[in-house]
RNA sequence: GCCACCGUAGCUCAGUGGUAGAGCACUCCCUUGGUAAGGGAGAGGUCAUGGGUUCAAGUCCCAUUGGUGGCUCCA
């Protein structure tokens, strides 16, 4: 006798189990029409689910036209359209196509699969599969649940021959693997699992036995029609189980909505979301430019973007003056020993450009194997081995790589971070507890070897600008310190209008042992970078595991057009550098204690934040940031000498001004002007050359706004500016 | 780095084995005008690079290089 809860609090009593699509009947009519799902105590499950004992039910509907359809809805849909794809690609291209994990995203889903040697899935199939697909869907048949036991299971399994589903049935059956032996975990065994028996679940669309069926925990919709609209999208490849030495599979992305209507509109906004991509806009607006003779990810700032640049730079140092930081200059390189010390060589060795070495030493080296240059050049001399290792406490360094020091290479390496050149800086001079913190500051280039494949724009690249800074500090300051971070990244994110952020603390994994530092000075920083992020007043996430293993951080992460998240800046505590670097500071004891490092880079680097800066704003810059502030528009060739002399007061007011003194009518100039988004447009005629006057057009206003006096333009433009306005506010 | 796709004028792109094209931008000429393109002419190419197949290659094949989307990675 199930008691049914309903949402609205409402009790219904059954005298004998009953399905939900039985419940949303009893309910009304319109309900059981729309329903597409149930959620059962939280977990969505289908329709046809039998209720047998006491639950909370939520019954999942397909959204009324002109409605937003729910999360729940979308996930249903979307993870019935992976079925419903998964069959069409087979009838395009064969059943040897072997399936292997099929899960709802954000924006669709995916299919995993395996495309047999001699043939290939393509982008030129996509028509035949969408016909396909929409086939299935209009044939509207049902998704009928079935389970069988495992032994069952596993040998129809075994019969169909796809070592995928074996894979996944035995890890959702809790066993090892008899066909992997990857390390990793599965990508997400619940999305198999059958959470109630200890059988499997198979779906088929339509008739067991006759129609199409997979492996699947479910659930889905009650039958294909009731998937709005679905499209297969774009092809990419993947790895079983994200395992990059396990198969590489072809990954078929594809996406499903309640209607056509709402499908069209997405697919819309992937376009409109194009346009605002930095890397077009870039192009365009001629903002940066990339040379594959130059070379990859290294980003050639062209006169335009370099004012972007460069004010966003004064920005923030402006704000860091406030603060009490002070700026230090380090050069592009430092020596391997450097970073030995630190401790970034070898162990990043990969992500760096090689080392920098010599010519005679390498005219030297030409004649011994590669094996015994890498020794070489990754070799440590006694002494150094000695004191980091006395100053970690472990052996950090190890036997096998110290060297006599004859044998070294000597060499360079460019920056691939900053901080090894700034705690020089700090053991350059002693230090008094009382001058604690020292805030070093410096926009350090770093160059890092991303591969090739991540490369993107100028959200990742090799060579970068971050707005970097050290703080050396006593435990008892981490807390302020921390905040004094974070109000640096509330004052700018609010100046630029940036509210599409958010905030990840990374804190220690209770279960490791792999962090250096006291765990009270870890519960005390822990609990300084959570409070410092809870004041943002923005979502922030903890996540266990994630803190660097000399101390926990904070970062900052936003999305790009295209939904991709990047992660902008950081702050992070760090117990160790002190140590590997040997750095002190007088106590109030008269003795020698060891700085706290705080590493913060707020915005990342100069490159990615601008890139962000580009789609948040589409180009269209607040007139402080604008390569081009003003540009005026003389009606007639006429009126150019007036133009000239608008133009000349405004430069002389420190407003980037330009002319556009050609032949064209004015028509052209304004929509010439438009497109390349310049916040004001000065349009004189000889009314305006009489009068002193000047006719303003605002960017996004789509007319002319009349004349204003050009000293009362000028003064406008100029508190708009010095004040950093993110609107534009000038108006005759 | 791996997989797939792509690379034609400064930009956006057409060109399916037979004489390299369009629009915009650029230069010049006409037009001297009041708010999103007035008109005309001209110039601009080693079709990413290198090799191959072919009587003939922008087009087909191979390699390299760069880009895009994913995967993996991201101190």
């Amino acid at each position: 006798m199930p008691v049914i809860t309903l949402p609205n609090g409402d009790k219904k009593v059954f005298e004998k189990p009953v399905t939900a699509a039985e419940v949303a009947a009893s309910i009304g009519a319109g309900l059981a029409k729309a329903a597409i799902g149930a959620k059962v105590d939280g977990e969505l499950r289908d329709l046809s689910t039998v209720l047998d004992r006491d639950c909370l039910l939520a019954i999942v509907t397909a959204p009324k036209p002109g409605q937003a359809a729910s999360a729940d809805a979308l996930y249903l849909m979307r993870h019935s359209a992976a079925h419903v794809m998964a069959e069409a690609i087979q009838d395009v291209l064969g059943k040897d196509v072997l399936l292997a994990y099929g899960p709802p995203t954000d924006t669709g889903f995916f299919y995993d699969m395996y495309v047999p040697e001699g043939k290939k899935l393509s982008t030129d199939h996509f028509d035949a599969i969408n016909t396909r697909m929409a086939e299935i869907i209009a044939e509207n048949r049902t998704f009928t649940r079935y389970e069988q036991d495992a032994e069952a299971s596993l040998t129809r399994l075994q019969r169909e021959g796809n070592k995928y589903k074996i894979d996944n049935a035995e890890r959702a059956l809790g066993r090892a693997s008899s066909v992997y032996k990857s390390s990793k975990p599965v990508a997400d065994a619940s999305m198999i699992r059958n959470p109630d028996t200890t059988g499997l679940s198979f779906y088929a669309t339509g008739e067991p036995g006759k129609n199409w069926e997979d492996l699947c925990r479910g659930p889905h919709v009650p039958s294909t029609g009731r998937i709005g609209a679905a499209r297969v999208m774009s092809l990419a490849s993947s790895y079983w189980h994200g395992d990059e030495n396990s198969d590489r599979l072809t990954r078929v992305y594809g996406t499903a909505f309640a209607s056509q209507a709402d499908l069209d509109a997405y697919l819309n906004q992937l376009e409109q979301a194009k346009a605002r991509d930095h890397r077009v806009i870039g192009k365009n607006l001629r903002l940066f430019h990339i040379d594959e003779t130059v070379g990859q990810g290294l980003i050639l700032w062209t006169p335009k973007g370099a004012i972007v640049r460069k004010e966003l730079q004064a920005f923030i140092a402006a704000e860091l003056k406030k603060q009490g930081y002070t700026e230090v200059f380090t050069p592009h390189i430092g020596s391997l020993e450097l970073y030995k010390t630190s401790g970034h060589f070898p162990y990043y060795k990969d992500a760096q450009y090689p080392p920098i070495i010599e010519r005679e030493t390498l005219e030297a080296l030409a004649a011994c194997s590669c094996a015994e240059v890498m020794r070489r050049v990754e070799g440590v001399s006694a002494r150094l081995a000695a004191g980091i290792n006395e100053r970690t406490k472990a052996q950090t360094i190890t036997p096998d790589r110290v060297l006599p020091d004859e044998q070294l290479v000597k060499g360079f390496m460019l920056k691939p971070m900053n901080c090894p050149h700034h705690a020089k800086i700090f053991d350059s001079a002693p230090h008094s507890y009382r001058d604690m913190p020292v805030r070093l500051a410096e926009f350090g280039t770093v160059y890092r070897w991303e591969q090739s494949g991540e490369l993107n724009g100028l959200t990742r690249v090799r060579g970068f600008t971050q707005d970097d800074a050290h703080l050396f500090c006593t435990e008892d300051q981490i807390p302020a310190e921390i905040q004094g971070c974070l109000t640096l990244v509330k004052v700018i994110f609010a100046t630029l209008g940036m509210k599409d952020y958010r905030v990840r603390v990374g804190l220690r994994d209770p279960d490791s042992s792999k962090y250096t530092g006291s765990a009270e000075s870890w519960d005390k920083a822990e609990a300084a970078c959570l409070e410092a992020a809870a004041s943002l007043g923005v979502a922030f996430s903890k996540e266990p595991g994630e803190a660097a293993f000399y101390g926990p951080k904070i970062d900052f992460v936003v999305k790009d057009v295209i939904g991709r998240e990047w992660q902008l800046g950081t702050v992070q505590v760090d117990y160790q550098m002190g140590n590997r670097f040997d750095l002190s500071y007088i106590g109030p004891d008269g003795g020698k204690h060891r700085p706290v490092v705080i590493h913060r880079a707020p915005f990342g680097s100069m490159e990615r934040f601008c890139g962000v800066l580009i789609e948040h704003f589409a180009g269209a810059f607040p007139t402080w940031l604008s390569p081009e502030q003003v540009r005026v528009l003389p009606i007639s060739e006429k009126t150019n000498e007036y133009a000239q002399r608008v133009a000349g007061l405004l430069r002389e007011a420190g407003v980037r001004v330009g002319v556009d003194a050609g032949p064209d009518r004015i028509q052209a100039k304004v929509k010439v002007a438009a497109e390349e988004k310049i916040p004001y447009l000065l349009v004189v005629g000889p009314r305006d050359a009489e009068a002193g006057t000047v006719s303003v057009r605002v960017r996004g206003v789509e007319k002319d706004l009349g004349a204003m006096p050009l000293s009362a333009f000028v003064e406008g433009v100029v508190g708009e500016i010095a004040i950093r306005r993110a609107d534009l506010t000038v108006r005759p």
